[in-house]
RNA sequence: GUGGGUGUAGCUCAGUUGGUUAGAGCGCCGGAUUGUGGAUCCGGAGGUCGCGGGUUCGAAACCCGUCAUCCACCCCA
């Protein structure tokens, strides 16, 4: 039996609608901030990644899936959408638009990882990006949408973390004070961060390790580090998320993953999600668009991790068949009967269903209650003859007339009045 | 890439210090009811015990290997 690919996952019908809550809830809100939706391709240019994610990332060294195409060409399965999101801005010249340029975007993204609860290698995100705008209060819309769509899921036990990595020159003159420390400290740092200390120092400030965490607890802080614009624009971003009303707290201790995050970062985390527990998670890249070629461009962007939400969504969110009308057709006159007024109520845009492989009134009816239709037309030969049709209420188990020649005006009445 | 757990029916899982024909619940099919679903009762179908090798008179069980899967590390959404 040929077997999916290790950690991509089947979305099965039976989870669909959750989903389907979940893009939706978070479209209508991106939307409601004014955001548009981008569709970006899920393979581009092996360098997009490499140049924007940054070389010496875990993504770019050994997670990303990338293959030759024909010519020889490097290609690359999106690790994230924000690269693929910047390429387009800048190959399609959007700065040249006086509008705001503010995008959405969902789908699939690729990492090579290995599975566990949470994290797949084929996954799903959505995610916003906010190009032009340096004012703290674009930061603060795009927290405030984070939020306001978690919310709006009701997700539990959510905590918004927020720190600020200042600019690129402020990390500049606080790495050597932190690698200066770190040194002193190492004989008590796991071997992870005694490799860290030259090559990511500020991943050592994020580690999980208890004994590295007591040992950085003193260590110097980015944000004694901090130019005074820096600061300001923090403060900013600060004053606007209480001015909102979304709670936060300051974590100096956060350090994304990707390179090019600058000034405001924050993650959004769940205590009910297991060890891979950010729900989401964003940033200021001001020096993005740069970095790939466009002019200099402010931006500010987070993405969610689909599957993590739906993680947390309650397992009994499902299907209903409610409004659903079983045509149960039987016999030699009614089994074709039926099948016309089936294809009759769905071009009338009443939602219908059947089982071609019942022949009984039995079996219909046993099929009609699992999948849980409320109602169930009955077209035997009797009706055929007679001209009428028996429409049944499967949860009263009251049946009336209804005449075939007038049937979808008298069904629609009949859901109508439901 | 590293570590640990688990692989038995469609699903969830039992299976005693190794012992005859591998079980249960749920689900599925049929009947009790030949034009009326759910409940109940009765009957039935369904298994290379992940795969390969080894130990043994005898292996679902023990050993080795392998694969899959889950969880964790790492890292991240």
């Amino acid at each position: 039996m040929i077997k999916g690919i290790k950690g991509v996952k089947d979305i099965l019908p039976e989870e669909t609608p959750r989903w389907r809550l979940i893009e939706e809830t978070a479209r209508r809100w991106a939307l409601a901030y004014g955001f548009h939706e981008i569709r970006v391709p899920i393979f581009e240019v092996t360098a997009l990644f490499a140049r924007s994610i940054g070389a010496s990332t875990d993504i770019v060294e050994k997670e990303m899936y990338t293959f030759q195409d024909r010519d020889g060409s490097s290609l690359t399965l999106r690790p994230e959408g924000t690269a693929g999101t910047v390429r387009a801005y800048i190959e399609h010249n959007r700065a040249a638009d006086p509008l705001p340029q503010k995008y959405f975007y969902t789908g699939p993204m690729f990492r090579h990882e290995r599975p566990q609860a949470g994290r797949l290698r084929q996954f799903h995100q959505f995610g916003v990006e906010s190009f032009g705008t340096a004012d703290p209060r674009a930061d603060v819309e795009v927290i405030a949408l984070l939020w306001r769509l978690l919310s709006d899921l009701k997700l539990p036990a959510l905590t918004l973390e927020i720190n600020n990595l200042g600019y690129a020159a402020d990390r500049d003159a606080y790495r050597p004070q932190l690698v200066a420390y770190l040194k002193q400290q190492e004989e008590h740092l796991c071997g992870n961060c005694r490799r860290r200390i030259e090559a990511n120092p500020l991943r050592v400030l994020d580690c999980k390790v208890p004994t590295c965490r007591v040992a950085t607890d003193s260590a110097p802080r980015l944000a004694d580090s901090l130019s005074d614009k820096a600061r300001a624009h923090f403060g900013s971003v600060l004053t606007g998320l209480d001015t909102v009303g979304i709670p936060y707290s300051l974590n100096h201790r956060l350090v994304r993953g990707l390179d090019y995050y600058g000034l405001t970062t924050f993650e959004v985390t769940s205590t009910s999600l297991g060890a891979q527990n950010a729900v989401g998670a964003g940033g200021r890249y001001d020096s993005l668009v740069e970095t790939l070629g466009g002019p200099m461009t402010p931006a500010v962007g987070f993405a969610v991790g689909l599957e993590r939400m739906a993680m947390m969504l309650p397992e009994t969110l499902s299907v209903s068949g409610a409004a659903t009308v079983y045509v149960a057709g039987f016999g030699d006159r009614g089994s074709p009967a039926g099948f016309s007024a089936l294809e009759e109520l769905r071009v009338a845009g009443i939602r219908a269903v059947t089982d071609f492989r019942s022949a009984s009134l039995k079996s219909h009816l046993r099929q009609a209650d699992r999948l849980g239709c409320k109602f169930t037309l009955i077209i035997g030969d009797d009706e055929v003859t007679t001209g009428l049709a028996t429409f049944r209420n499967m949860d009263t188990k009251v049946q009336q007339e209804v005449s075939l020649v007038t049937l979808i005006s008298q069904v629609s009445a009949l859901l109508q009045s439901s």
